[in-house]
DNA sequence: CGGTAGCTATAATGTGATGTTATCGTAGTT
DNA sequence: AACTACGATAACATCACATTATAGCTACCG
């Protein structure tokens, strides 16, 4: 109980190690022995009266409330290095970070992002990450927002929803299907598809639906990102199922598809968060462009 | 330029020592000798390449970046404790702070902060300030939040316009200026006026217009506060010229005063400070209760 | 006007917190 | 099974920080 405020050093010893989740390198990186850096994250942990790591097998985890206090240390860094800037007179040069994955970057944060970096003199960072990576990117302060489509959300990270995407079906003009102006599931009987690699949440979405639906079809080729699909489609492997914001290539055509649920992408933040000035700015442009749809 | 992170406990030092602007005075309060108090800071002040404070006479008294600095201080303190409690999983006693004038408080707010006890669990912590008290306790951080009306403001406090008050004039329903809806300076010729003392803004400023429009009176009494003069001026001691948002004692009646310029209030809160969920949720209760009238 | 009270500021000195080296235990690896 | 990598703890060393002492400054008072 006798706890006045956290040790900044302390916290900056456990962003490192948080980071490497590794004594060793994170001593090395701090310029510290293995050993001192072991005693004051134990120190921190005691007077937290929180474990903030666990063992699991040789490897090393943070526990929940491990995840939080990073992103807390991380926060208060960033907001300590403002305030320091501030006061000498320096101008700061706060960076803003985005965790999405590569589909948003290429077909839905276009517009948010430059204007964003009209509007703010911050830096903007950039990240790439699957849905999992977005969601441990933003619970640990490692960037201030996310994007993605998420089935749930954990406690801590907050979602503000911003637009629904509906699936297309992409296919050569000369296609049978092309005549028709919407397809459904039945259609693609017989198809051979262009998809993403077994496991991926596109793929395991699609397959799902066809399989409930009854309709057989088979695998033309696998394909990793939207580009990639639209590429293949386009040589003429076989069709492919893409999210209906992205642009086709001269000499495909898309016609929406019926039957599979749209998906809703999200705006994440962590809940409790205190954003600065130009994640604030990040937030609203994106809001702003995004979301009328 | 060797630096990483402020030391909290240093911050906390300073923090001691700016609320009493004494070292010898903070250090009895850290539990703390003089002489190593006095390093302490020294030793913050030399890091950050900044003076903190400045001797007048025999009182310190702080730099601008001084009060950055506190105002920084404070906030990251209050959210170390947050943080403390919430990976303790104790609840989170966030308090919130506000700094007003009575007038204020008394005729404009009560609303609002109706509405921000029963939505937000955080306690709500009030400081009567005068208007130079409500600016300096937002951008030290002692308030999250002030009100007021201002003439200007500091590069370094935000306002967002509220509302804007016009002036009437009260008086005994049998008053002949009763009779008239609306009421211009020279009504005022020859009346004897309860008055605000000296120096306080709203006598200057009725002092001031009288003045201008040539028009003689004189002064019934002196007293503070809406609600002093109101009650001064159901005694019938004189006429008295008070805020339009000042509910009016049985007996008498208000007219409007043409000639005066109307005065607008603020909300106000420190550029680049970051609210917590308290903070803002009392924020958006005061836009919202307050702006419409 | 000089003495005094109250405080800041610096210096000299001591002690405890924190860092380092050394070493053991353990879990995966070959 | 021996090896490798790493976490954890202990023994010892050092350096940062606290304390006491004191000089210097400013206002105030008789």
């Amino acid at each position: 109980m006798p706890l006045e405020t956290l040790r900044s050093d302390w916290l900056d010893a456990f962003v490192a190690f948080a980071e490497h989740r590794n004594f060793t390198h994170a001593a090395r990186e701090l310029h510290l022995s293995q050993p001192a850096l072991h005693v004051q994250i134990a120190k921190l942990s005691e007077e937290l009266g929180v474990t903030l790591y666990r063992r699991e097998g040789r490897a090393l985890s943070l526990t929940h409330q491990g995840t939080q206090l990073l992103a807390f240390a991380r926060e208060a860094r960033e907001r300590s290095r403002e305030i320091v800037a501030e006061l000498r007179g320096e101008p700061a040069d706060a960076a803003v970070t985005m965790a999405a994955g590569e589909g948003a970057y290429l077909y839905l944060l276009g517009d948010a992002l430059r204007a964003f970096t009209r509007r703010s003199t911050a830096r903007l960072q950039v990240l790439t990450r699957d849905r999992q990576g977005a969601i441990d990117a933003v619970r640990s302060g490692e960037a201030h927002l996310g994007m993605g489509s998420f089935s749930s959300l954990p406690d801590d990270v907050l979602g503000t929803p911003l637009v629904e995407i509906g699936s297309c079906v992409v296919m050569p003009s000369a296609h049978r299907l092309a005549r028709k102006r919407a397809i459904v599931l039945a259609d693609l009987a017989g198809e051979a598809l262009v998809v993403p690699p077994a496991g991926r949440p596109h793929r395991t979405a699609l397959a799902q639906a066809l399989e409930t639906a009854g309709v057989a079809w088979r695998v033309a080729a696998e394909a990793s990102g939207w580009d990639l699909m639209l590429h293949f489609a386009s040589l003429g492997v076989g069709l492919t199922v893409v999210n209906d914001f992205c642009r086709i290539p001269r000499g495909l055509v898309a016609r929406p598809l019926r039957g599979l649920p749209s998906v809703r992408y999200d705006l994440l933040s962590r809940r409790g968060a205190r954003l600065g000035a130009g994640a604030l700015a990040l937030r609203q442009c994106v809001v702003d462009k995004t979301s009328r749809r």
